[in-house]
RNA sequence: GCGCUUGUAGCUCAACUGGAUAGAGCGCCUGACUUCGGAUCAGGAGGUUCUGGGUUCGACUCCUAGCAGGCGCACCA
């Protein structure tokens, strides 16, 4: 139950009947009437502008406007406490105990569907993310990205909308024989003794390459490796097979899962690249042309070549985008133009992609090809993740490109574990860079924000622990009459933001805001929690080990969110630390 | 030079699609422990929301002109 959305509805259908009987004039659209959170001085429990909106159609004060809506407003309704207006026009509900009350029995009755947004119409989307090129390990610098993308697409299930999550294999074009020929060079290595030329810069220098190369080795002790020219074919498929194992293994230690890989290399050898462009084609998003110098400086080797060009610009992009090199091979943004083209035939409703910040430039080509492609504008959502920076020892860690130099995601897990990276990554908002202190992360204290959530979590299980009852079965009670406290109060009008959070989490597609409710919700409970140590009534459990009905449905109820928060990020909800 | 993006307390960041006196944590200062698990809590100090204009009942939020940092500006992927 959403209650600010209840009493938002409820406020529009006074303003619709009131429209109706002549008495007030109504606006085209409510979309700027809200129901919302009040400020904590105000004592009250929602708050609506909805006299400041309308004051101005009406020709009257906000004031004015608010004593004519507020009997409307409290007429039958028997939960309304007090309802005040306030100083520019704001009208302000607080309910009674019984309110809460209620309100607790609606969430343990659909415990599984508190939070979500069920009226929503439901889409199908496709969430395109990680993707990171098959030549090696995963390293923190994919970490956030790949996070934010499964926590998006767990937000997007938690509202029942229908989510395939998709890796995009970059199994083809130059890095991938660059990467095929360190390979081969590696096995040369293992197998005849030669050493590896580390001075040749195309080639992959990483360390990961020896064990790749003894893999292959093993596995096909048949295979003549003497000539490269023989067995590139071959080798290129095993090798592009060994690294996509271990980023799979990596993806799995973060808790991440894949529906689809989707290959490159098939889209291209599947003609889908030229079908595109005859697409574009016809419909006149393609020509021969040049395009200009960038006006960077430098830049003294700029040749202008005619060659097959997207009119990107049309769509809003500041250059038209090269669809063929002048050897005539495709480019990388033609075979991603038919990928996208390839997601678009699908059918799915939205397709969203996670990019790293060094990929913003290029959204506006991929998002110009997919409305040339689909006709819609909005069909293709980008989300950025920013960079990340880690911090050693109050120093930052500076990865260096030198071979082997760089934290895996191996490393990350080993260090921190998955759990932490999680909270910590998914903490801050994605288009704001992060600091990412190893020492802070390990930490098990509050300033740890992660422990600190878990730890609310685990307190709750050790009071049903004292009195052996199960957190995880369901309870039931014939009556819900229970009048709750002051302090009680107080944390379920944070549980009854859940909902809200969620909402626009999901609407902008933006996770942190559940840690971080997470993390007032724990903030509050910590506090209410120690009030039992000056005052025993306060406590969940009393002297005969015997916990009061109303303490109970509270408990289940804060537990409820907590762990179905974490579960959407991804985190576990330990009862014991 | 152009595009995107960020700028909020000493530091790291929130602020519910424009709401009320801008909130947390860290750090600093005071306090609560024979603990329903202290991995916790209570209190204090700390602000011209980068700057200048504009839009309106109302701006951290929108528009505009700047300033500062980051990223990008290929026929690479």
């Amino acid at each position: 139950m959403n209650i600010f959305n209840l009493y938002l509805e409820k406020i529009k259908s006074i303003l619709i009947d009131l429209g109706k009987k002549k008495k007030i004039i109504i606006p085209e659209t409510f979309d700027a009437i809200n129901a919302e959170i009040p400020p904590p001085k105000f004592d009250c429990d929602i708050s609506t502008n909805v006299a400041m909106v309308l004051s101005k159609i009406n020709k009257t004060s906000p004031l004015e406007l608010a004593e004519r809506l507020v009997p409307e407003i409290k007429k039958n309704d028997g939960f309304i406490d007090i309802i005040k207006i306030e100083k520019p026009g704001f009208i302000n509900i607080k309910f009674k105990a019984l309110f809460w009350s209620n309100f607790t029995k609606d969430i343990i009755e659909n415990s599984k569907n508190f939070g979500k947004n069920l009226k929503e119409k439901k889409y199908n989307y496709l969430v395109e993310f990680v993707s990171a090129n098959p030549t090696g390990p995963l390293h923190v610098g994919h970490c956030r990205g790949a996070i934010l993308g499964d926590v998006i697409s767990n937000i997007l299930i938690f509202n029942n909308h229908k989510v395939t999550k998709e890796y995009y294999v970059n199994d083809y074009g130059n890095q991938i024989i660059n990467f095929t020929k360190s390979v081969y060079y590696r096995i040369r290595e293992v197998k005849f003794n030669e050493d590896f030329p580390k001075d040749n810069p195309d080639l992959y220098p990483g360390d990961y390459l020896i064990e790749f190369a003894k893999n292959i080795v093993s596995s096909n002790s048949n295979f003549k490796f003497e000539n490269y020219d023989d067995i590139s074919e071959k080798l290129t498929i095993l090798s592009i097979e060994q690294a996509l194992l271990l980023i799979k293994k990596n993806l799995k230690s973060l808790g991440i899962n894949h529906n689809n890989f989707v290959s490159e290399k098939s889209i291209v050898l599947n003609n889908e690249v030229e079908n595109v462009v005859k697409f574009l084609e016809k419909n006149k998003f393609v020509y021969k042309g040049k395009i200009k110098a960038p006006a960077v400086e430098n830049d003294n080797n700029w040749v202008e070549r005619e060659q097959l060009l997207f009119k990107s610009t049309e769509f809003g992009d500041d250059k038209d985008r090269a669809l063929q090199k002048s050897d005539g091979s495709w480019t990388y943004f033609a075979s991603d133009v038919a990928y996208h083209k390839n997601k678009v035939d699908r059918k799915f409703d939205y397709l969203i992609n996670i990019l790293g910040a060094d990929h913003a430039g290029y959204i506006k080509r991929i998002s110009s090809s997919v409305e040339a492609i689909s006709g819609k504008k909005d069909k293709l959502i980008c989300k950025i993740s920013q960079l990340v920076k880690l911090i050693k020892d109050n120093k930052p860690f500076k990865m260096s490109k030198r071979k082997g130099d760089y934290i895996t995601v191996d490393d990350l897990i080993e260090e921190v574990g998955k759990d932490a990276t999680r909270f910590i990554m998914l903490n801050r908002s994605s288009d704001v860079e992060l600091d990412f202190d190893f020492d802070a992360v390990k930490e098990k204290s509050k300033d740890n924000p992660l422990y600190y959530v878990q730890y609310c979590y685990a307190r709750i299980s050790s009071v049903f622990r004292h009195i052996n009852k199960d957190l995880n079965s369901e309870i039931e009670f014939d009556r819900y009459d229970f009048e709750y406290s002051r302090d009680e109060i107080k944390i379920l009008k944070k549980i009854s933001e859940w909902p809200k959070c969620i909402d626009s989490s999901s609407s902008k597609l933006e996770p942190h805001r559940i840690p971080v409710y997470l993390y007032e919700l724990a903030s509050e409970f910590h506090s209410y929690w120690n009030l039992g140590k000056q005052n025993p009534e306060k406590r969940f459990i009393n002297k005969n080990n015997i916990i009061s009905p109303d303490k109970l449905v509270f408990l289940k109820v804060v537990s409820n969110v907590i762990k179905s928060g974490m579960d959407i990020i991804g985190v576990d909800s330990p009862e014991k630390m």
